[in-house]
Order: C-alpha cells, then sequence, then structure tokens
DNA sequence: AATCTTTATCGTAATATTGCAATATAATTA
DNA sequence: TAATTATATTGCAATATTACGATAAAGATT
C-alpha cells in the first residue's frame, strides 16, 4: 500500500488531481506566478529567484512540465520555459464550472 | 529535509498551494464532485460511493477539511459534509485572474 | 444496559515527495 | 580544445502521503 489508486477513478478526476498536484506546492506557484510576470520567457533565472538550490528547482520544473503546465525550449546554452495555456484553461474551466453550479444550488448546507 | 520550505513564499501563494494540494488526489477530487452531484448533503454514503475503505475515505475527508474546501456538521449519529463555496471560489478567482493574464498577453513564448 | 451504526483515530507498511551535494551533460566562449 | 556556463541527473536522507486493519468513541436502537 502506499500508491495512490488511480485506476479506480475517473480519466477526468484523475487530470484533475494531476495538474492540482503538481501546484500542491509553493514553489511550483511561485514558479506559474514568476513565469507570468516576466513578460519574456525566463530559464534559470527561476533558479536566482526561487530559495531552493538548483536541483530542487530543476525538479520542480520537471514536474511542472510533466503535468503539462510549462513547456520547454532549447535556447543554446540554456532552457527557456514558459506557461503552457491549456493546462491553466483547463484548471480555469473546471473550478468555473463548479461554482456556477455552486451559485445556482445556492447551498442548502447540512 | 524532505519538508517543504512554506516560510520562504507568499501566504497567497502558500494558500494555493495548500488548496491545490488538498485536490491533489483523485479520490478527493471524487469526493468534491459527488457532494456536488448530491443535492442534500451527504455523510458516510461517501464510503460507499469510493472504492476505498472508510478510514482511508475518512482521512481523505479529513484533508478536505483541513484544507477548508469542504465542511461537516454532526447530524445525530452520523457526520454530514458539504463544500465550502469559499474556498473553491478562492480557487477559481486565481485560475480566471491568470488565465485573463494569459489571454491580454497572447503567447510570446520562447 | 447491551448492541448496533457511524465515524474517527491509531499503528504500521508501502510508497512518494522534498531538498541538496555531487556529478553528469551539453552548448559557449576563451 | 580547455575552461566556463546552464541545466539535468544521481544518490541519499528526512519527511509526507496513501492505504487499511484494528480499535475507539459516540449517538441510536433494541
Amino acid at each position: 500500500m502506499g500508491a495512490t489508486k488511480t485506476e479506480h477513478f475517473t480519466d477526468n478526476q484523475n487530470a484533475i488531481a494531476t495538474l492540482a498536484k503538481a501546484l500542491g506546492h509553493p514553489a511550483r506557484v511561485a514558479i506559474i506566478e514568476y513565469l507570468m510576470k516576466v513578460d519574456t520567457c525566463i530559464c534559470g533565472d527561476i533558479v536566482n529567484e526561487l530559495p531552493l538550490a538548483q536541483p530542487t528547482v530543476s525538479q520542480h520544473l520537471k514536474e511542472l512540465k510533466n503535468a503539462g503546465l510549462i513547456e520547454g525550449s532549447i535556447e543554446g546554452n540554456a532552457i527557456c520555459y514558459c506557461i503552457d495555456e491549456k493546462a491553466l484553461t483547463k484548471l480555469q474551466n473546471y473550478f468555473v464550472n463548479i461554482s456556477d453550479r455552486l451559485e445556482k444550488k445556492k447551498s442548502n448546507c447540512c
């Protein structure tokens, strides 16, 4: 035991959980926010921006990339990371949808 | 090592990460969706709905409650859980805001 | 009061995450 | 081509998460 039983849940539930999990660490939220802030796409400045060692940041970037939240492209020596809008749009749609449904229901809770 | 360095990040980054982390497991996404689906607030039916043992579900409920995503109130013998709209609204606002900003920027990526 | 029902907690095993030093890889520059 | 720069990977220690059986706690029923 100890491993998540993904096979018992729907694809969408797993997809949302994967995206949410990727944002489930403040460093990764900070990376997304930094990529939003800097107009031009930035690479290893992220390492300077964050209070974490380079390998740690590299690992967080990898997780964001695996989840589809950011993309990286080789830029000579460096790697240029940027936000993948599709994933964030998916999250946005999901929560807008939930909030809409809650709005209509108007909490008849307990 | 091994513990997240929360103190180095902003309150908002930590708050978003905490909420996202709580939704970072398909069972917890499933619980939220189930609570959305059933009109009336439901308690231990969640256990029957999920493919997990009762203590495991109880633990997931606790995490959702700690994150502020659901509320529980005693209903005689049972506990009645329901969604806490505030937390989901916060997530919704966060992602709507990000998507808006991305929209304006129109990906000049890398 | 004894039993049943419902939910939470404890204890524990399996697994995953976080963080970093050391090192590898790969393009760049001197 | 040797040194530099930028990033990824490896290996490992500390900690956290996931899952569940056993058990506790607390109200409901008989």
